[in-house]
This record gives C-alpha cells, structure tokens and sequence, in this order.
RNA sequence: GCGCCUGUAGCUCAGUGGUAGAGCAUUCGACUUUUAAUCGAAUGGCCGUUGGUUCAAUUCCAACCAGGCGCACCA
C-alpha cells in the first residue's frame, strides 16, 4: 500500500469512527456567532486580563490547518480564509464526545468550536473549547504545512488545494477582486455605464487575432468566441449610449506565454466625444486611482523594478521610438522618412536581423522594430502614440498625415497593458481598412479582420467622434500583485488535458 | 510551432550503472499551555510512460506524456 492509500484509509476509517459516534459526519449547517476574522480583529489587541475580566464567548468554525495533540489536551489551528485562530482542546473542559471527536480529526477538516477566548503562556489568542462539533471530513492528505505547495502545475491544476495551504496566493485573487471593483467604480462614477455584448459572434471582429470556433446546432450555425467586444460597444454608441464599458472575458486562439492566456479579461470602453488624448488622461487617472484603492499606493515593485504609477505618465511617438532605438543600434542617423519608406525600412529591419513578410510595409515594419527594440524597456508607464494606419484598421487618421492614426498603447512592466484611438467612424474609409485587412487575409493571415457589413452599416447611420480603450486586467492584475506570470492572476488557466 | 530545463514517497527535496534517501505528513507509544510542539519506534516508492544499450538502468540513449522558461504569434 503507498502512503497514499494508507493516509486516504487513516481519514476514512476516521470518518468511519465519527459516524459510530453517533454524529451526522455532513451536517447540512452550523451556526457561527462570529468568523474568525472577526474575532481576530475585535480582539487582537486585549491583553490576558482583559480577556479574564470580559469572558469573551465565541461560536466559530473553519478548516484545521495544524494539530498539535498532547494526550489528554492539544490544540488547533483553524482558518476561515482571511484569518486564523488557535483552539485550545482540554479532556476535561468539554464533554467526553466531543473530546473523542477531537482525536479522530485529520489536518484538513472542517470543524465548529464554542469557547472563551484567553491567551495562552505564550500569549497566543486562543479559544478554550467548551464544545467541538465536527463539520467535514478532508479525506485527502494536504501540502505540507511548512514548504506548501511550490509545484506551479498543481498549483493551476488544483487552485483549491494552492488557495488551502498558500496565503499569498489567495491574497493576490482577492487584490484582484479590489481591483476589478476598483475600475468599475472609477467607470461607474464617471457616468458610464456598464453592458454586456455577445461573446458568441457570427464574425470575430474588433482586434486581430485568430478565433476559437463553435457550433449552435439549433440554427446549425457556426459561431465564433469573441475576441474583443468593441464593434458591439460602438454599436451601442451609435444608439446613442455616450459612455459604454465592459469587464469580460475575450477569447484568442493563440499562442501561450506569461503574458497570454486564451480567454483572459478585458475592460473596454468607449465615450462619444473624446478623443484619443482625452483618453490618455483618464487612463493615468485610473491606474493611479485603481492603484490606490486596491493596493494603497501608487509606488509598485514589479520584479527587480521600482515603478511609479503617479500621474502623469511619459509620452512617446512610436515613429520617435523605433526611429531612436534603430539610430542607436545600428550607430547611424535612421530618419522618420525611412521608416516611412516601405524598402528602406526593410532594410533598416534586415540590418536589425528583424523578420519582414514580403506583405508587409513600412508602417507594419517600423512596428516590429518598436516591439523588438523598445517594448521590454517600457518599464515605467509610457503611451507610446502615433501608430502606423496600417496596423490599426478600427483607428481614425492623423488630420494631416493618412499614414498614422490617433492611437496609444500603455505599457507599464514591459509590455502592453492597454490599448486605445479616435475611433474610426466615416464608413468609406472603414470599409477601405477593411477590405486591406482582408486582401492580408487572402495572403494567409488568419488573424486579419474580416468584412462586417453590419458594422459597416452601423457607422453610416453616424458614430459621432469617439474614442475607446481596452485594458488587460489581468496584466494590471499582475503589475499590481508583483506576479510575474499572467497564470498567477488568473484562477483556472488554461491547461492540457490529463488522463 | 522551435530551443533549453524539469518530472524520485501525500508534500518539499537529496542521490546513484549493482536491492532507494531525508524532513514534514501517516501509524503506534509517552505527554493537560503548544505554535514548524517534543521524545521513542514503525510504515510508506513501477524513480513520468514506452522502447533501446548493458550481465545489470531510477541513473546512459531515443521517442512520447505533462509542466516551466525563452523565442514566435499576440493583449
């Protein structure tokens, strides 16, 4: 028999035991006075007399985390998530059941305690049980108590058991709940309002990005999962909601990395009137804001990096980046009309060793330098703005220059936490993009946009001007947890299937 | 998809071409204020899977499975 299966039959023949006993071992409810958290906060500070002079008595429960038994009395530890608390167990303080229900407990159980806090010689508060009442049996044998659980698979495979036996990680999911209420009262407060759009959808549109596919088999349609919200937000806008937003998941069928999960979180939002530069503004607002109410602070460390989220944030065209970070590389003058030159730009990117698709032209390319030279040096929040029309087929133009559309990408950490422009709403032009997108789409990308005649139409009945954002909020999750890998923050990612 | 690394007891980790090791956990014994409780004893292994080399493989080699990191794709 492995150690396994003799720990797992130690627990059952203990649940067996308990039955004998006379107890209902999955008892339907118990009846708390008071949660651990609650006690610890209330009490904490009272010294041993005090808890003498007030007879404190309690009712709580949650699951036992250490045993340490000697003979007649022992004590417990118990944890209800936020905090735990000691129980003192004594042979002849409570009533011989509940004393023999005491021995057949395992590390891990549920159980309920009645008693009166004290502090023991070591001043430890502690709860003097009149009463144990047991609650659930834990019939598998936990992470050890002093290393935990490190094994990372396990720790994605089975969060449950990570969210037992590892405080930290639990902490960073419930920063992460700070935070998405955080930015839903941020948007709330400053009149948007919050929607829902189909994350099933007859065309995947609104990013470039290759799509999961599925099936509705009444309509024997195939359908497909969103891959971001945003031609539906700016279809609401066009109905005339003036500040739409939304927190969901968006599906990619890509590639996966520290910073990519399949369905990750989005927040995405759209404000008529607004522009690009309008939305710089509010972005740095709500990080810091966010930052704060999440955290306490806007002074972040992210790995070896102190970052400030203060605003205002540093601006940089990305044309300036590329152009600047090439000049630097390769020791000579590249000049924004060589980048803006599909050959010459080809060959400032076969100089850099940098990878071109013959497609490709002189806005795709100075793009690939920028991620290749300039992104993982973001390190401290930039906009980088100004980006290539070619590679923003939803973006308005620059008035005075059609090759650069008014649109930013945030990054913070060293890589990409947002996203955002004019939007694009005179619907010739957009169908023009279109029609790019798809000619890049007959080339063999798959992730190139497809015609969306509705969408088409909806910007003909008017978009007044508008500008919209998405923000991965797993990412600031991340930057804000000092996690460094997007399954950290995220709590079932995704992962192989085994048998 | 490519490259590098990892997989040994429930957990955390050592280790070796010749019958497999520790700590915690588990079991038994002692113990009525411990807190990584302590003390004594014991149990627990298809060394990820399948092949190959070898007298002999957990160890060397290959493939596969799973995971991590990096690259690519992307947010």
């Amino acid at each position: 028999m492995t150690s396994l299966d003799e720990q797992i039959l130690q627990r059952r023949t203990n649940l067996d035991e308990l039955s004998k006993l006379g107890l209902e071992i999955y008892p339907r409810k118990f009846e708390r006075r008071h949660t651990i958290a609650e006690l610890v906060e209330a009490h904490v500070q009272r010294t041993h007399d005090e808890l003498e002079g007030d007879r404190i008595e309690t009712i709580t429960g949650g699951r036992i985390l250490a045993i340490r038994a000697f003979g007649k009395a022992g004590f417990l530890v118990l944890s209800d998530g936020h905090a735990k608390i000691q129980v003192y167990i004594r042979m002849d303080s409570m009533p011989e059941l509940d004393f023999k229900i005491h021995q057949l407990l395992d590390f891990g159980d549920w159980v309920g305690v009645e008693g009166r806090l004290f502090r023991t010689k070591t001043n430890e508060l502690t709860i003097w049980a009149s009463r144990l009442h047991f609650l659930a049996k834990c019939l598998l044998p936990l992470p050890e108590k002093w290393h935990g659980l490190t094994d990372v698979e396990t720790r994605y495979r089975q969060r449950y058991l990570d969210l037992i036996v590892n405080p930290d990680s639990r902490r960073v999911f419930e920063t992460r709940s700070r935070i998405i209420a955080a930015v839903r009262e941020f948007m709330t407060a400053r009149g948007y309002l919050e929607v829902e759009t189909p994350m099933m959808q007859p065309i995947a549109g609104g990013a470039i990005a290759r799509p999961f596919v599925t099936h509705h088999n009444a309509l024997d349609m195939d359908l497909y999962l969103r891959i971001a919200p945003e031609l539906y937000l700016k279809r609401l806008t066009v109905g005339g909601f003036e500040k739409v937003f939304e927190i969901n998941r968006n599906f990619r069928n890509e590639g996966i990395s520290t910073q990519h999960n399949p369905e990750f979180t989005m927040l995405e939002f759209y404000e008529a009137y607004a522009d690009y530069q309008a939305l710089m503004r509010m972005t740095e607002e709500m990080i810091a804001t966010v930052a704060r109410r999440a955290i306490g602070t806007e002074q972040i460390v992210f790995g070896d990096h102190q970052i400030s989220l203060q605003a205002p944030f540093a601006r940089l065209s990305l044309r300036d980046a590329a152009r600047e970070a090439a000049s630097r590389r390769l020791n000579r003058e590249v000049t924004d009309a060589d980048l803006r030159t599909r050959d010459a730009a080809a060959a400032i990117a076969a100089h850099l060793a940098l990878e071109v698709d013959p497609g490709d032209g002189a806005g795709k390319i100075t793009t690939t330098i920028f991620e290749a030279l300039c992104e993982d040096r973001l390190i401290q929040p930039t906009f980088v703005y100004d980006l290539p029309t070619e590679v923003s087929p939803l973006s308005k133009q620059k008035p005075d220059d059609p090759d650069t559309v008014e649109r930013f990408e945030l990054y913070i950490g060293g890589f990409e936490v947002a996203n955002a422009f004019s939007e694009l709403n005179d619907p010739a032009e957009q169908r023009r993009r279109f029609e790019a997108q798809l000619k890049d789409r007959a080339g063999g990308n798959l992730a190139a946009h497809e015609m969306d005649e509705d969408y088409i139409r909806a910007l003909e009945y008017g978009l007044p001007p508008t500008g919209g954002e998405g923000v991965g909020v797993d990412r600031l999750v991340m930057l804000l947890t000092n996690s460094p890998s997007i399954r950290d923050v995220i709590l079932f990612p995704l992962m192989r299937k085994r048998e």
